[in-house]
DNA sequence: CATGCAAGCAAA
DNA sequence: TTTGCTTG
């Protein structure tokens, strides 16, 4: 479809100082009065994040400090943002964003967020079905707060009704514009509706722009606010354009709208539609010229995606003064994979999805190092420890400075950011989620060993058997056929009546692991992710190498089928399943719990240390209450290597476990001794995630997606929910042992 | 010390 | 895959 043909009706829905109108309704007592929401008033009041229309009369503006804003407003009503994990928490206003998406869904199914509270809605199918079978007559009551761009050029109301009937006049008597006036003129009324719905059922204003396509309906929703809405007739582009600056339209409003004005000594857009195509040629790429040729005309192909929601999550802090001091890096960054953690459990719960990648990044203080740096890996728990490791390691990979306690370049800024979303439906469970990506993958193992804790069943169990277990262990070769439940030679134990696990079936299951702690293996915990890179790599290498063999053979005595092995004890109904394997989260929560209740000298001590100090001040929810003993509960954060033990003794290594020097040449047997123990007593075992850029194995399916992805970017079509959807890829490059000390 | 945080997209 | 840009 493109803009000459049948034109689109698109409209941009845009919520008033969204975050002051949530805040108010949560209080009403400040309807009507002056304010604005901040973050983190503790520096010179916070950062505003949103400002009222009263507050805004006032000379309140976004970019004032909270005393800034006090200042020029004496009666400015501060309201500052609930705080959780030491970071603002923006739940109440996503909360509230989710309430109105669904009524705009009422009205189309072509509706996209564009942020929290923008979205665009695609009335085309809804406006060309009324004209086929409803009354087309209009009048400027069904459009009591709409003005039309290039009439209505003032706000008086007698000027309005003026323009709307001239507007009017000219939809149904200019025969040039053939349907487009009229097909606008209904999609406006419509939003007149879909506004006032919103206002109904969620006690919300907005604002909305209405035209051919999306960046006009932006444009216009911009000409009108608060709480009205603007019609664009493609007609007052041309004239309109002679006043608005370039960098007001879309995607123009940095570098690239910098660019143009500088290059052509241009200030509007009707100065960019007078530059020939030759010239802009000259510039810019085929893609950006064609852009700005288009869009300086008023066109715009982009389509209204469907989607209300996001496709990543993430969480970021930055810090101005930098993070030097190694344990505080890992206390922020445990405190991101909290936030992420909670996110993706309402995400998973309210869209039954489930994330595959999840992005690390980070930034330094250093002006030279200004950019930030990201490493990427595959997610396949949401299991917040092993994230944290996971994510840490990758830390350490990239500052490479990871052997001192201090970093050399101090931490400018930390994010953690989860998405690639698959989804899970019923049918779909978990299980067959890791076994639809071991089927992809050649000579691949996924171990997952999970301890779950199902408080209802439990309750009058003793501890060995509350904590049902689930192992899946997957083993293909190239020959393998798909695995699914159905396939698999499994072992199950479970008895569903009662969803209780037998302790002799731990007990089994205790041996079998004896067998694999007897192996003369080498087990690398990824300690190894903190040694030198190099070093790493090659310990990953010869231990993939040694596991895949390993298993070869030990699977075996499991299962008399070699390639497929499926043990798995106790049945949990299929949605349970589900979400415990995926966030493994009760029983973590809880032995962290332990570690912190079992251990008083633990908790009591470090009142004076500096970290659990900060704790209590970021996370006082308990269950979010980690202090340095929880960090050190978290298993392969920790270097086997301290800088203590570089520095003074290169040939011996602190073993943390038992926190005895060994020597460098037994250090690897040494470590395996403790992973065969902790094997044992733990049964807790998986393996989160991997470096993607560090697999051994480059699988079929990602570069296929990748070919796939550039065409349809290309196509410009679809995208999201309908990409083919990647198989987990799960890949064991290393043994993470859970330690629980 | 000082907008901060969140999200999407596309070039490199 | 990583980085940069853009927006709200």
């Amino acid at each position: 479809m493109n803009d000459s043909g049948a034109k689109r009706v698109v409209a941009l829905v845009d919520m008033d100082c969204f975050y002051c109108q949530v805040e108010v309704q949560h209080n009403p007592s400040l309807t009507g009065k002056p304010v604005a929401v901040v973050q983190y008033n503790s520096w010179r009041g916070g950062g505003i994040i949103a400002v009222n229309y009263e507050a805004r009369a006032k000379g309140v503006n976004r970019h004032m400090r909270g005393d800034d804003a006090v200042k020029a407003c004496p009666d400015l009503n501060l309201v500052r943002v609930k705080e959780l994990h030491g970071k603002a928490d923006l739940s109440k206003y996503r909360t509230a964003s989710q309430k109105v998406f669904e009524v705009l869904s009422e009205f189309s199914s072509c509706v996209q967020r564009a942020s929290i509270d923008e979205a665009y809605v695609d009335l085309t199918n809804v406006v060309n079905h009324h004209i086929s079978t409803k009354n087309n007559v209009i009048t400027e009551n069904d459009l009591p707060n709409t003005f039309v761009e290039g009439y209505s050029d003032d706000n008086s109301k007698e000027d309005k009704s003026v323009h709307l009937k001239s507007w009017l006049h000219d939809v149904y008597n200019n025969e040039l514009q053939d349907d487009c006036f009229l097909r606008l003129t209904i999609g406006a009324m419509m939003v007149e509706r879909l506004r006032k719905s919103i206002f109904e059922q969620t006690g919300f204003r907005c604002s909305a722009g209405i035209a051919n396509n999306k960046i006009l309906s932006k444009l216009a929703c911009g000409l009108h606010k608060p709480n009205q809405q603007t019609l664009l007739p493609p007609s007052s582009v041309p004239h309109l354009f002679e006043t608005i600056p370039i960098k007001k339209i879309k995607n123009l409003g940095g570098k690239l709208g910098e660019r143009i004005r500088k290059e052509f000594n241009c200030e509007f857009m009707s100065d960019l539609a007078a530059i020939p195509l030759n010239d802009l040629q000259q510039k810019f790429n085929d893609k950006t010229c064609n852009f700005l040729h288009q869009i300086s005309k008023g066109i715009d192909n982009e389509p209204v995606e469907s989607r209300l929601i996001p496709k990543s999550i993430g969480s970021c802090k930055s810090f101005p003064t930098g993070l030097k001091v190694k344990e505080e890096i890992k206390q922020w960054l445990n405190t991101l994979m909290n936030d992420i953690v909670d996110k993706l459990k309402d995400d998973y719960e309210a869209n039954k999805r489930r994330a595959t990648l999840m992005t690390v990044s980070v930034r330094y203080l250093d002006k030279k190092t200004k950019l930030a740096t990201s490493q990427c890996f595959e997610v396949t728990t949401y299991n917040h420890n092993k994230l944290l490791d996971t994510s840490f390691s990758s830390l350490c990979t990239m500052t490479e400075n990871q052997k001192s306690l201090h970093w050399k370049n101090p931490i400018s800024f930390l994010g953690v950011a989860i998405g690639r979303f698959v989804e899970i439906n019923a049918k779909s469970s978990i299980d067959n989620y890791f076994n639809k990506g071991a089927a992809k993958e050649v000579k691949d193992i996924n171990i997952q060993l999970t301890r779950q804790e199902n408080s209802k069943t439990c309750s009058n169990s003793n501890s060995e058997s509350d904590n049902s277990i689930l192992i899946e262990q997957q083993l293909n070769s190239k020959t393998s056929a798909p695995l699914s439940n159905q396939s698999l030679p499994s072992l199950n134990y479970s008895d569903n009546k009662n969803n209780k696990t037998c302790v002799s079936d731990v007990q089994n299951l205790k041996s079998m692991f004896a067998k694999i702690k007897s192996s003369n293996h080498s087990f690398n915990n990824s300690s190894s992710t903190l040694q030198n890179v190099n070093s790493k790599k090659e310990i990953k290498k010869q231990y993939k190498l040694d596991m895949n063999s390993f298993f070869t053979k030990k699977l075996e005595i499991i299962s008399p089928v070699k390639n497929q092995v499926n043990v798995k004890l106790k049945t949990v109904d299929q949605s349970s399943s589900a979400s415990s394997v995926l966030f493994e989260s009760s029983d973590e929560i809880s032995s962290s719990k332990n570690v912190l209740n079992d251990n008083h000298e633990r908790t009591s001590q470090p009142a004076d240390s500096f970290f659990s100090r900060k704790l209590e001040i970021v996370s006082p929810t308990k269950h979010h209450n980690i202090d340095d003993s929880r960090i050190e509960s978290v298993p392969t954060v920790q270097s086997s290597i301290t800088e203590d033990t570089i520095q003074c003794a290169p040939k011996t290594l602190l073993c943390e476990r038992c926190d005895k020097m060994i020597d460098i040449d037994i250090y690897d047997e040494h470590i395996d001794h403790h992973v065969a123990i902790e094997l044992n007593n733990s049964l807790n075992v998986t393996n989160p995630v991997q470096p993607l850029n560090n697999r051994l194995l480059k699988s079929k399916p990602t570069l296929k997606k990748k070919n796939e992805r550039g065409l349809k970017r290309k196509q410009n079509s679809k995208v999201s929910s309908s990409n083919p959807k990647k198989p987990c890829t799960s890949i064991s490059s290393y043994f993470k042992p859970l330690l629980n000390p």
